[in-house]
DNA sequence: TTGAAAGCGCTAACAA
DNA sequence: TTGTTAGCGCTTTCAA
């Protein structure tokens, strides 16, 4: 935080009003176009002149505060922290909404008590807070959002959140997919790629947990395998691996699978004669690696179908519900 | 935007100061730690807990409106058109800005006019805009945002923008880079990737450029190769290429690389021996691909040392230079 | 040690 | 058709 700013001239809607002769009231009208609003077709067209002639730009927060609503949209995300897959997705969400005229921000905060996060969160208060695979977001999380005014509180989640809408998408899922699909193929004595990236466990353990259920169902095993991302981390997790005579793996994610599978076949084992190994997020990179990943696509809410209910959630309170995030195996080579 | 809202009840300074029976400005030296201000023991815990009672939640465009400055920093990016090396350093800038105390904010707009983009930014009323080779930061994009109030404008470019604290990092040096490795080990008739994914442009025009101006130098031939990041597309380049009769390749970056190599070995073409492959951004993925790629490497400066620069221009209005961005080649199998 | 009051830039009744 | 005016939630000077 800045301390001993000295304030340059800003030139404020005042400033146009003076230069274009008409009262600051006029300008906000010409420049929201407010509707019920009648102004002159020359009063209009001085003050848009004026207006651009000084540079004249908004104060959003000034708006905000008096008008009593925000086209903020926060959402929390670490860009560092996700794949392609989501980060794709997240791109034609703020896309979406910006269409519809929000402004969308993303956060990045690595505040990692719920309260204290959305309390961040509110400080900026946003008209709207969409968290994708956040844990922070918790009923706690919600209610201090939501008493600060926030309309829209959006989460994807494995299980709903009370007093917050929840698109529910399991990522204990994938990873009992995975083991489902590793058991089809015959396979029981399966390895469980754990990120050691920071940032990363809110998908992880899951996915874990999914796996560590399936196996029990199926009777296979499942041996967590903590990995950072690195070829040295991989080519140790390969040896353990064959010490402990693994016939499958479950790499986390296609990133993380395709990196041990590079270590695999340094070291003469086999994928997937030796070892299976599938990955998740179906990312293109699951393509350019041979043999190519079998991998777990997901399917998230369209974009728009997102924009379109947190539009409705600002805007009337409440929103149809969103489909239920599914996963599917796409089986390639590499199982 | 929204236009229908009806305002929740916000519990603001006032509710504080009324349930604590003091004033506003009593609430406002406790909760600002202000530092002239003398206010008694039992008062300053009672003012802390009623405010934790109630769930109070500062209003950050309030104070920022009234104080006359702002702990927000805008990082204009969009998620999706960044590698891991970015996300990554962007991920630690975020980091070291926020231990500073300043809020930071990722924005993704594609306003493609650099006015209008400023402009977008210069509403939010940041203290600071870092844009990181955003071809939108112009020195006219740069006089919006100073005319805002943004007291530092920072920009990674590839030269010095007027008015704007530069770090010079030239894309273009990382084609010349990789040509002038590939002429090194006897390639002659060279292809240089294309992306044709949205918003890449900014990045692989100069490197195409600086490809062109270095295969001109040593006397190589450059042939532009447009490409989607597909399989299928990665396919019909490997093929064209084999018509083309090239004998080196500078896939972009790592990724489209990655995938431009994988297209090769399912057509027999062998890397290096018939085309040497030669990627950028030494992401983890050219060494998890065989042949490993050869790559070159970027040297940002240290999110630190942005971190700090940004905080002396807010401070003081000016800070110590940047350092320039360097590339290395990193030689590896594919050349 | 605390309170009263002014005002940051803006919008939206209400008047004129 | 336009201007006047009262705040939105907050900080900060000045007085008490």
């Amino acid at each position: 935080m800045s301390t001993e700013q000295s304030n340059p001239p800003q030139v404020t809607s005042a400033d146009v009003a003076r230069a274009a002769g008409v009262s600051r009231a006029t300008v906000s009208f010409v420049l929201n176009e407010t509707p019920g609003a009648r102004v002159g077709e020359t009063t209009r067209a001085r003050v848009l002149a004026v207006a651009k002639e000084l540079g004249y730009v908004p104060h959003a927060a000034a708006r905000s505060l008096r008008a009593g609503r925000s086209d903020l949209v926060v959402v929390p995300v670490s860009v560092s922290a996700i794949g392609r897959l989501f980060s794709e997705w997240i791109d034609e969400v703020e896309t979406a909404l910006g269409r519809l005229g929000y402004t969308v921000v993303l956060h990045g905060d690595r505040t990692s008590d719920p309260v204290a996060a959305a309390q961040v969160w509110a400080q900026l208060r946003p008209v709207a807070v969409v968290a994708v695979n956040d844990s922070r977001m918790t009923a706690e999380a919600g209610q201090v959002l939501t008493r600060a005014g926030v309309r829209a509180v959006v989460a994807g989640a494995a299980a709903p959140v009370a007093g917050v809408t929840t698109f529910v998408g399991d990522q204990s899922e994938i990873g009992a997919a995975a083991i489902g699909h590793l058991v089809e193929r015959g396979r029981t004595r399966i390895g469980v790629v754990m990120p050691a990236e920071r940032g990363l466990s809110a998908f992880a353990r899951p996915r874990l947990t999914g796996a560590q259920r399936a196996a029990e169902e199926h009777g296979a095993s499942v041996t967590a395998l903590p990995m950072r991302y690195t070829d040295d981390a991989a080519a140790a997790i390969a040896l353990l691996c064959r010490e402990l005579e693994l016939d499958g793996v479950f790499g986390y994610n296609d990133e993380y699978a395709a990196l041990l599978g590079a270590a695999f076949g340094d070291r003469g084992v086999a994928v997937p004669r030796d070892i299976a190994l599938v990955g998740a997020d179906d990312l293109v990179l699951g393509q350019v690696v041979r043999p190519r990943l079998t991998s777990i696509r997901y399917h998230l809410p369209s974009p728009e179908l997102l924009a379109e209910a947190v539009d409705r959630l600002v805007q009337e309170g409440s929103a149809p519900p969103l489909p239920r995030v599914w996963f599917e195996v796409v089986p390639r080579q590499s199982s």
